[in-house]
DNA sequence: GTACAATATGACTATATAGTCATATGACCG
DNA sequence: CGGTCATATGACTATATAGTCATATTGTAC
């Protein structure tokens, strides 16, 4: 984490710095982003950059932490007045949230993108910790929850289910940026909507010999 | 596209810096992969590798292509004694290719997995054309005439399925690497399994009210 | 206002890297 | 054998980058 000597800032200074860490995220990856170019970006000395950060890796996990709570805080409130058993309605509201977020902050959206498929698991580790794992636990309680209650077939496999859901809101937060199945708002909430029918109802017809 | 002269190379030394970039491209990465380091590794001199390629960014279109071409016979086999019209015995064909790809090629597995998450259009586009495109119209085709025979329900938003087919087949190849969904071989089959499942049923209860 | 601690600074070192180029080596042909 | 063309070579240039450190500046407590 970043040294107190950051915290210590003012405002201002702090933000800049922020925001020009991001624009480099942004702009060239955490692999090719560079300290050199942030500090003649924000022109502080390089010298007051290793007083704030350790390396390019203190700086990296500290915006990822700043945009998980963005993000966290975005959804609380849409999650919060949600009937607490709907499984899709969860999900779309997932999905839905990822678009709005994608909207509101397109660079720390695209930031976490490449985040989640950075290819340095120690790293990932580093960060999310068990966060993973415990909104895949959730998820699977919930699944299971919901066959005892009928809603969802019994049949169902649970882990991969929630493996699943995961995986699409990633899809939907991506595929957001530059695809031609999320132009307009509208569109977007069409193609959220086709998805979780797929997902709810299957894609064999019912009247098909066999069933 | 690489120059004559490494094509005119012996197949050694062909094979010898072939594999020396996919070990370095597989290690590193596309940004952070190194020519100096390549050369080394391989004992070519610096500028007899500026005789074969232009940059790094040919040589990595030049692995791309063969992997491309190696997964394409891959695949070629399994796809011809299928049933043409079945969309999802296809879709599982998709999955466990790109899973036996995998397993027969894990580190050109891993490679073209980063670049399809590699955060470079115009480079994607230049290596891919429009093989994306030309896939997801099949597909799109596929679906719309599998509705009309009566085997895929007619409320399916063939576009949206399409592309979540694709989408799909990158999940299955890239969760298999580390994930405890796909453990054996036995176990990869079985999430697979689970995975088409869900798309072919849906999660919902059948006997749910309202149905 | 003085002493002390925290912070700021940027020149400097060490290290990587991409790409070039003049020269050397080999291969093939007449 | 001699000449010509393709190929090989690695030292060299230019440029980026990470990270350090002695020194300067600022803030704060008394």
């Amino acid at each position: 984490m970043p040294h107190p000597t950051f915290f210590n800032l003012p405002a201002d200074k702090r933000n800049l710095i922020f925001e020009a860490a991001v624009e480099e995220f942004y702009e060239f990856g955490y692999a090719k982003a560079s300290i050199s170019r942030i500090v003649a970006k924000t022109g502080i000395a390089k010298g007051s950059f290793y007083q704030y950060f350790e390396d390019k890796k203190d700086l990296y996990k500290h915006v990822l932490e700043v945009i998980g709570r963005q993000k966290t805080e975005f959804s609380a409130a849409a999650f919060h007045d949600l009937e607490r058993n709907d499984l899709l309605q969860m999900v779309r509201e997932l999905f839905v949230s990822g678009i709005r977020f994608y909207r509101a902050h397109p660079k720390l959206a695209s930031i976490a993108g490449d985040f989640a498929k950075l290819r340095e698991p120690e790293l990932k580790r580093e960060i999310t910790g068990d966060a993973a794992a415990k909104s895949n636990e959730f998820f699977i309680r919930l699944i299971e929850r919901q066959k005892e209650s009928g809603r969802i077939a019994p049949d169902v496999d649970a882990p991969v289910l929630a493996d699943l859901i995961a995986f699409l809101s990633v899809y939907v937060a991506e595929h957001y940026a530059d695809q031609a199945l999320f132009g307009s708002e509208k569109q977007a909430m069409k193609t959220i909507d086709s998805l979780i029918w797929i997902v709810e109802n299957g894609i064999a017809a019912t009247n098909r010999p066999g069933r």
